[in-house]
DNA sequence: GGCTTATGCGCAG
DNA sequence: TGCGCCTAAGCCA
């Protein structure tokens, strides 16, 4: 599920599995090979996100670049691991514990300076301590473009995808259609401390979790049909607050959801 | 078991 | 604008 909030987990989780020890890093699928070779058997010194990216510094400068696109994943196993499944771009072991992954946008090794190139394309990340909110709000204040667009752009926010997009929207009322002309401080204001809070949220939980205790019915948190969204994936059914049908567009090339009703 | 869909994004055209 | 990546969950039978 590769929103922001799943790097961030991915990086904190890395480093204490592997990180200020060495680690020994392969490509039984192949693709990644020679970069493999290049950084296995190094101290793994620091693993971090930013925004949908995950970067795995090693000792001597080495970076592996990691984008898991809309299916790439990360699977661990307590060593000794099994025999790789399926194509494995990646796979890392540690001291205890290895990870394969598979289906990557990206997996590249680049520098320091190839961070740099990557991290200087991206928005405030607000799951980053060194978040710059006002960057966006810049950006966004003076652009006649939707806010429901915006907020899939990584270089004005970096980490929100699809789900939190309608999600965000939906709790604070936005009609997404609405430029960012129109937006208010305040609203920005609110938006994006709200999302520091259910991003930090879905870190913690390892799952996308928006919906408020007041607005699930007091289902328990294990039942299976407990509600995980509010308008994502619901087109055509009632709004859990007012009742009105759930709408749906494409916008920025995904499925966008709204309650006509509530978002203004 | 098969089929559909997808939380992303770069690139061809 | 639409395709490719080529995984995995959810749904149906």
């Amino acid at each position: 599920m590769p929103e922001g909030h799943t790097l961030h987990r991915l990086a904190r989780l890395h480093q204490q599995r592997f990180g200020r020890a060495p680690v020994v890093v392969s490509s039984p699928q192949g693709r990644f090979a020679d970069a493999a070779a290049a950084v296995s058997g190094r101290v793994l010194r620091k693993a971090d996100a930013w925004g949908k990216h995950l970067f795995h510094h090693y000792d001597g400068g080495a970076v592996v670049h990691v984008h898991l696109g809309l299916y790439g994943t990360f699977t661990e196993q307590p060593l000794p691991m099994t025999a790789p499944v399926g194509q494995v771009r990646m796979r890392m072991l540690g001291a205890e514990f290895g990870t394969d992954l598979r289906g990557p946008t990206v997996c590249e090794l680049i520098d320091e300076g190839g961070v740099d190139d990557v991290v200087a394309r991206l928005g405030a990340d607000p799951l980053r301590r060194d978040a710059d909110p006002g960057l966006a709000w810049a950006r966004i204040s003076k652009s006649r473009r939707s806010i429901g667009s915006m907020l899939m752009d990584q270089t004005v926010i970096a980490g929100v995808g699809n789900v939190y997009r309608s999600e965000l929207l939906f709790r604070h009322r936005i009609e997404p259609h609405r430029p960012g002309t129109q937006l208010t401080e305040a609203e920005f204001a609110e938006l994006w401390a709200d999302l520091v809070a259910l991003m930090k949220v879905g870190v913690r939980r390892g799952k996308i979790v928006v919906v408020r205790p007041e607005d699930d019915h007091g289902a328990p948190s294990y039942a299976a049909d407990r509600p995980r969204t509010y308008v994502y994936r619901r087109a055509g059914e009632a709004c859990r607050v007012c009742g009105a049908t759930i709408r749906t567009e494409v916008m920025e090339g995904r499925n966008l959801f709204w309650c006509p009703d509530c978002q203004v």
